[in-house]
RNA sequence: GGGCGAUUAGCUCAGGUGGUAGAGCGUCCCUCUGAUAAGGGGAAGGUCUCAAGUUCGAGUCUUGAAUCGCCCA
């Protein structure tokens, strides 16, 4: 016996129930244990997910495609290591502790103390990545999970006493060490579990990566302007600006009037001598700038001109009484504001050299800035310069660019170019340093107003506005940037984007576009910024000495051998700040002192060193060499060009020179049901866990290996309701079908039924009708379909056949199967029914185990231990459906091939037939006498072989072929166009329009003799002539691909009588269900009728018990129980029924 | 500013090598029903973004434009 199925069930429940059935069996040790010693294995590394946050419905995505895989290889028997991973380090984490700290600052975090806030970070981490894996755990994701609890404790204890000694207990084995330790080890061979990119291991394996780029060269020190973040006070890299980091914002546009000191206006053209003459007359002259960052201002240095652009000369005169010549773009006129006179015109190319009076040459910093300019340059003085720089456009501002070297990035390329001197004015939190006069100690943001009553008393000021424009900000804690010139360290990429783009050319790229996008990447990639200045991540391993030389520390053991102050604060720590900050080393020949440089490393090294550190390749090379490279990796495309997928290519091409993974599975992104990104504050997000509680993983699961890669995933309620509607619960649908008709027949699975292999023997042991071979045939088809895409990773066409199959047998099989499961005895027919459906689900199941590990673990608890998913124990062996073999391929024979195609083409008359049944308006009901079909021999043929399944399905007498010339069908005669067109070119119309036009009997009589017909003088070969049917109009027909179906609609008594019969028997079923009778429960019937309808109950009498599980029919006064009362086609029917 | 992609039914999208436009969802109508939170049949709905070109014939090929994405400056 079954348990019995209802099908009204909840799955979410039903999941839970499955999940706790896993944890009490410990279902998926039992699956490591089974696999563990297997030859084949499937190495899948996996993408740290942030432990930052819970986890979000997109990163459920990504998950299902890990999972999917992961058990699909499992299944196929492979050895795999089932290794999460979280990725710990970095800025994310800090702000989000700064914020629930109300910290403001870097020095919140002094003040509270260094050691302290790391360990905070720590804690958030933990407590994260335990709520991480609940989540993954609850979608069912099936690794080697951390114990929530036990990551929850760690994190108490990290704040409470890092120094604590405590013990882990891990497969009888004891591990000891302190708290701070213990979470240093986490998902080392010792501890197992997920790794944690802040393992010790993790970190010093980036000492190994970047002691290795020293080595060769590529590690440096660079002076560089670059995106600043005020509040984090660091810097962000290009990586991270890219990829979210624009938003709008409105600023304060000042245009400041540059008095011009020296120039030379024989290249201009002038509108009039007078005009000439005005301007030699006009005491000022200005060039006209425009700025969006006026904090800028006081550093400007020079300015820039488009050398092919042209100039306006323009002449003001003010209110004040004050004549002004201006400088600006030809197109920018509109900058201006007032009248103007527009006295000539200047190429941009002739007014380079040119020099203008300093804006801020009173600034302390300024004056100290060109006096060391002046210093290196002789003491030549230093002037302000016009140069030319081919970017300035006239498309926004004047025409004219002022350039500040020390606070914008191409500014200092062109500085660097010209030999300027760069001013910097701001500090690590974007005030203004000291000497700067007025403005010191005034944050970069808050000075426009300042500037400009400044520039005003200078009598530099021209105008402002408000401007919107996209400006960058921190993607961590959206502050504006502003740029700022700083030390960073540095990978060169001179060399490595070379071989990392050989290396990129190695992997199998899905979707295809990948490889190209990784090779633009690295193409244009500046080097590599590796270093931040903040607290909480990967201690750069770099000593600097007084002199300005560094060193890279490679490993622990260096470090140790080389120590020579701070040791013994160092050991027994994990190698973070501030501990491993205390360590000083000694240069080997000048004897000098070295520090740490106080940098923490950028977090991709965190996540790009997983292919080595999880590994073991320091520890343990033969595991590595067994492990590495992944055959799997999948993650997000967008952002990971440059950062995951990056990463982990830079630094295996460093170590290893070799791929990181054979294969790269990217997809797009997740956005809501409109296709907007969802955003908490929008209102449109959705939780994971809300979402897993209404629609259940299994449905959610399913959406997203449906999606294709490269398109957007549109997600929300209505996307899961569709696939719990089309999939889930026909699929339910039927397994609760078998289960309630199984146990009312008694009938259960033999042994060999059980066995994976039974399907492919079913015929020699059942008598299987055609649709039983049929479904066999389409199973396996579809398991070779499946097996065919989810091998190539591509699981979309895998989760489209399933769905076509599972609309097949639910449509098809079952529905034309019904009535051999209800017989009332069992036959060898009903035997076959039985054994056919079971072996298909069993093989379904396991077929879609990996894409719906829940609903295929419930039919397989019931189906082959007939127990619920409550009660289901640990069977011994391979218990779970997650233990077997997959449903391998097979090709299928010649008989089956003929079979399917047999069967395609009943369905085609049978569709055709019931659009011929609603034409007509009779009911199918009503049985009618007969259908005619016009068709091929090869349709008749299929027609002939599933006769009874037509009538009955059709619900008609007779099935009757009609000539080809015959009352129901005309002929329509066309040219084939693509034979024809290229034969006759020009003709073709002509041809096409005669042929069309001429009678079609002779057409047709030739072309089915296979002789040719003449058209216009041309002679047209049969095959190039296309004839077909046309159903005749005003007749019930229906006609397609060559097949017409036709409907006699005339009625005889006896039909009435047995469409009434069958009215009757509707509405006493309606009664049984009502009174909520089981299925085999046998009744007494009792009823009474108007004279033609008790004519036909008496007429088909017989038919009418049978359909009704009727022990005795008789017409008499009804009882009042069960009872009902209805008039139809005229006629009025009472009955009643009693349970015997 | 450069590169790539897209633009087809109300919505989401298919449409090798040019031959007279399709699916799912939604809407409406009909129908079946002891799988019933299902099932079946049908209808309406499209100047295939626009323009020019190649061709007997262009959703499909070429060029240009517009709009929208993504990537890079």
């Amino acid at each position: 016996m079954f348990q019995p199925v209802s099908s009204q069930t909840d799955f979410p429940a039903q999941e839970r129930l499955v999940l706790a059935f896993w944890k009490r069996t410990r279902a998926f040790d039992r699956l490591r244990q089974l696999r563990a010693h297997a030859e084949k294995q499937f190495s899948f590394i996996d993408g740290p997910i942030t432990a930052n946050n819970p986890m979000g419905v997109h990163h459920a995505w990504g998950r299902t495609y890990k999972d999917l895989w992961q058990r699909f290889f499992a299944m196929k028997g492979y050895n795999q290591r089932w290794q999460n991973g979280f990725d710990c380090q970095g800025l994310w984490v800090e702000v989000n502790v700064e914020k629930d700290m109300g910290f403001k600052s870097k020095r919140d975090i002094e003040v509270y103390g260094v050691e302290r806030f790391i360990r905070l970070c720590k804690q958030r981490v933990l407590n994260s990545a335990a709520m991480q894996t609940e989540q993954s755990i609850r979608l069912g994701y099936w690794m080697d999970w951390d114990d929530p609890d036990e990551l929850r404790w760690l994190a108490q204890k990290i704040v409470e006493d890092p120094q604590q000694v405590i013990t882990l207990k891990r497969d009888g084995r004891t591990i000891r060490g302190t708290v701070e330790q213990i979470v240093g080890m986490l998902g080392t061979p010792e501890l197992e579990r997920s790794y944690f990119t802040f393992s010790d291991e993790n970190n010093y394996q980036i000492w190994a990566f970047l002691k290795k780029c020293h080595e060769r060269g590529w590690i440096y020190r660079g002076e560089d302007v670059i995106p600043w973040c005020p509040r984090c006070a660091t810097g962000i890299s290009q990586h991270e600006i890219d990829t979210e980091g624009y938003k709008d914002r409105e600023d304060p546009a000042i245009t400041v009037r540059m008095k011009l000191r020296r120039y030379d206006v024989s290249h201009a053209e002038w509108v009039s001598e007078a005009a000439r003459e005005k301007f030699e007359r006009a005491p000022g002259k200005f060039l006209l700038a425009w700025t969006t960052t006026p904090w800028t201002l006081p550093v400007n240095v020079m300015a820039s001109v488009g050398p092919k652009l042209r100039y306006a000369i323009v002449r003001q005169v003010h209110k004040d009484g004050e004549v002004a010549v201006y400088f600006l773009g030809a197109k920018t006129l509109h900058m201006l504001r007032g009248e103007y006179e527009v006295l000539g015109e200047i190429l941009g190319a002739h007014m380079v050299g040119w020099t203008y009076e300093g804006l801020f040459d009173d600034l302390p910093a300024v004056i100290d800035a060109l006096k060391r300019w002046e210093d290196l340059h002789d003491g030549r003085p230093f002037e302000h310069p016009v140069i030319a720089w081919d970017e300035v456009s006239e498309e926004e501002g004047t025409g004219i660019v002022h350039n500040a070297p020390g606070a914008g990035p191409e500014d200092y390329q062109l500085g660097k170019q010209h030999s300027m001197p760069k001013i910097a004015p701001l500090n690590e939190d974007g005030y203004y340093l000291d000497s700067f006069g007025p403005l010191s100690g005034k944050h970069a943001h808050e000075v426009p107003e300042l500037v400009e009553s400044l520039l005003k008393a200078k009598g530099y000021f021209y105008r402002h506005e408000k401007y919107l424009h996209r400006y960058p900000h921190c993607w961590r804690c959206g502050t504006p940037l502003v740029y700022r010139m700083v030390d960073e360290w540095y990978i060169s990429m001179d060399e490595l984007r070379y071989h990392m783009m050989e290396v990129a050319k190695q992997i199998n790229w899905i979707p295809p576009f990948g490889l190209e996008r990784e090779l633009d990447w690295l193409r244009n990639m500046r080097d590599w910024m590796i270093s931040k200045k903040r607290y909480w991540g990967l201690a750069l391993p770099i000593w600097e000495y007084p002199d300005g030389t560094f060193e890279v520390i490679g490993s622990y053991e260096e470090l140790k051998a080389r120590a020579v102050e701070g040791w013994e604060a160092f050991e027994g720590h994990t190698p973070h700040r501030p501990y491993i900050d205390h360590i000083k080393i000694r240069h080997p020949v000048t004897g000098l002192i070295g520090r740490r440089v106080p940098d923490v490393g950028n977090p991709w090294l965190d996540a790009g060193i997983v292919a080595y550190s999880t590994l073991r390749y320091r520890t343990d090379r033969r595991y590595w060499e067994r492990w590495f490279p992944a055959d799997f990796i999948t993650e997000s495309f967008p952002g990971q060009f440059r950062n995951w997928f990056y990463a982990l290519i830079a630094m295996s091409t460093v170590l290893e020179g070799k791929p990181p993974t054979r294969t790269i599975l990217g997809y797009a992104t997740l956005l809501d049901e409109k296709g907007e990104p969802m955003h908490k504050s929008k209102g449109n997000a959705i939780e994971f866990n809300e979402a897993a509680d209404k629609a259940g993983a299994d449905v959610m699961r399913w959406l997203y290996a449906r999606q294709r890669y490269d398109d957007n995933l549109l997600f929300g309620y209505n996307a899961l309701n569709e696939v719990r509607r089309q999939v889930i619960l026909p699929l339910w649908n039927v397994y609760a079908f078998f289960v309630t008709y199984a146990n009312a027949d008694g009938w259960t699975p033999n042994e060999a039924l059980k066995a994976d292999n039974a399907a492919w023997s079913l015929a020699q042991h059942y008598a299987l009708t055609t649709l039983d071979r049929w479904v066999l045939a389409r199973l396996a088809e579809t398991v070779n379909t499946v097996n065919e895409h989810l091998l190539a990773f591509d699981a979309r066409p895998a989760v489209l056949a399933i769905e076509s199959f599972i609309e097949d047998l639910s449509n098809w099989y079952v529905r034309r199967s019904r009535e051999r499961f209800w017989g009332s005895t069992m036959t060898a027919e009903k035997q076959a029914a039985y054994a056919t459906l079971y072996t298909v689900l069993t093989t379904l199941a396991r077929l879609i185990a990996p894409i719906v590990p829940f609903l295929s673990e419930v039919m397989w608890q019931n189906l082959i231990y007939g127990v619920s998913v409550e009660t289901a124990q640990d069977n011994g062996g391979a218990f779970s459906v997650h233990h077997q073999a997959y449903p391998e391929p097979r090709a299928l024979t010649e008989a089956e091939r003929a079979l399917l195609r047999e069967m395609a083409l009943v369905r085609t008359v049978v569709a055709l037939g019931h659009n011929t049944r609603a034409q007509s308006k009779v009911k199918v009901r009503q049985p009618l006498n007969k259908i005619t079909i016009v068709a091929n021999d090869e349709v008749r043929r299929a027609v002939l072989a599933q006769r009874e399944l037509i009538l009955d399905e059709l619900n008609v007498k007779d099935i009757e072929f009609a000539e080809q010339e015959s009352e129901l069908v005309t002929y329509r005669v066309a040219a084939d166009a693509r034979k024809l067109g290229k034969k006759l070119g020009a003709a073709f119309p002509r041809v096409r329009e005669t042929l069309e036009r001429m009678p079609t009997s002779p057409i047709v009589q030739a072309v089915r003799a296979g002789q040719p017909i003449t058209v216009d003088g041309v002679e047209l070969q049969p095959d190039e002539v296309i004839v077909q049917p046309v159903p005749r109009a005003g007749l019930i027909v229906a006609g397609e691909d060559g097949i017409v179906v036709g409907l006699d609609t005339t009625l005889t008594e006896a039909l009435i009588q047995e469409g009434l019969a069958r009215e009757v028997v509707r509405r006493i079923n309606d009664l049984r269900k009502a009174a909520n009778l089981n299925v085999s429960d046998r009744i007494e019937t009792t009823y009474k009728a108007t004279p033609r309808l008790a004519a036909a109950i008496a007429a088909f009498a017989d038919f009418v018990r049978g359909e009704t599980l009727s022990l005795s029919l008789r017409e008499g006064e009804p009882e009042d129980e069960h009872r009902t009362s209805d008039t139809f086609d005229g006629e009025t029917l009472t009955v009643s029924i009693r349970k015997v």
